[in-house]
DNA sequence: CAATAAATTAACCAAAAGGTTAAACCAAAT
DNA sequence: ATTTGGTTTAACCTTTTGGTTAATTTATTG
């Protein structure tokens, strides 16, 4: 019954997202998520009680969501080039179904870096499954086999996914130093999961 | 004489960088800046006039002084092999000299997309010498000749910059998927560098 | 239908924020 | 010594903000 699409939590919950999003947390203001929402203020502190909890909430849910599409995907894949086929379109399509998410996270990472952090601590401490030790066991196997060039975790996860989440902040840069608008339609993802796919295989593979 | 390295209104710029890195510019307090540089409040707009002048003073340094060195990098090579060797190293030491400034440029991307590409455009009006029409054709004639695996420059962009930048603020995402703490040093800036190198160069060049 | 619970609103509030001001301070020039 | 100009300060002001409240409307249920 809570799920229903269009009710004032809802309705609240979206606008918060995209409030959060173009202002960050700080930027946020109450009454604009209110306007948005076409709902009076009050409603939300009747929901949520408080600005920050709200927030809490969204980040919460968007990270939990991300981590779960991850662990399934990585799940199916056993061999590092099928892993590096399919890292590249799960983020790239999780963030270009809501360009929101992508920015909130960017934002929660600069201005609270222990935020995500904790997030991601505590989803992990409930699963008996380990997508971390699986992570890190895959790369030391695959690289003692010779099938990896990188040889680091650290480093294969940093070669994977800011070329995937970047483009959806950092586009409006490379439109001013290319001087040419770029427009983020299907096709445009397409190519760009395509050309991180080449890069880390070709990058990253031996 | 204004460049006195301790006068009021230098350490007023050296507080606020750190201000709005942290905490972006809604989140940036001046009294905050004030008292990190140890000066009256009333200070701050006596010689800025606001908070978002000073804001603007801060952005406008930091990317022109990242372009300059860009571009001067860049004049220096004419083939892709020696470009995509010189690229990485340039973003991520003029990043590690100074954390704040990523992170600045991070936040106000997000928060206000138009502005650095306007600053950017600004710059790139003035000097004679045009980067941006040189990148691309550079990126063409390469792909021409068989040289470079990727042809569109935007996507040679979005594979270069991306990974060279957001290892210092993504990283405590990574340290918490794989439960590991990570020391930024000179040891792991060197190692960064080398395996964006790597990556790029395997990845792009055919 | 009556009574109770949930949802919604307008009006209000205290705290905090950016910004101002007028007076004081201080160094150099006359 | 006095004037002059730039610095610096404490006290103050205005607006905005997240958050509250008490009253009202709407839905639920016995």
């Amino acid at each position: 019954m809570e799920k229903q699409k269009n009710s004032a939590k809802q309705r609240i919950l979206r606008s918060a997202v995209k409030e959060f999003a173009d202002h960050g947390f700080w930027g946020a203001r109450a009454s604009r998520i209110a306007k948005g929402a076409g709902i009076n203020k009050a409603m939300i502190f009747y929901y949520f009680s408080s600005k920050e909890n709200l927030y809490r909430v969204i980040i919460e849910d968007t990270v939990k969501d991300l981590i779960e599409e991850v662990q399934k995907s990585m799940a199916k894949s056993d061999d590092p080039e099928k892993l590096f086929e399919i890292l590249p379109e799960v983020y790239i399509r999780f963030f270009s179904k809501n360009e929101f998410m992508a920015k909130i996270i960017i934002h929660d990472l600069v201005q609270n870096p222990d935020h995500i952090s904790n997030i991601i601590g505590q989803l992990f401490e409930k699963t008996p499954y380990k997508p971390q030790k699986i992570f890190q066991e895959m790369v030391h196997k695959w690289h003692k086999k010779g099938l990896l060039a990188e040889s680091d975790p650290v480093h294969v996860i940093l070669n994977i996914i800011p070329p995937s989440l970047f483009c959806f902040i950092g586009l409006p840069m490379v439109e001013a130093v290319l001087e040419r608008k770029i427009k983020v339609d299907d096709k445009f993802i397409d190519e760009r999961i395509k050309s991180v796919v080449n890069l880390i295989k070709r990058g990253m593979l031996k």
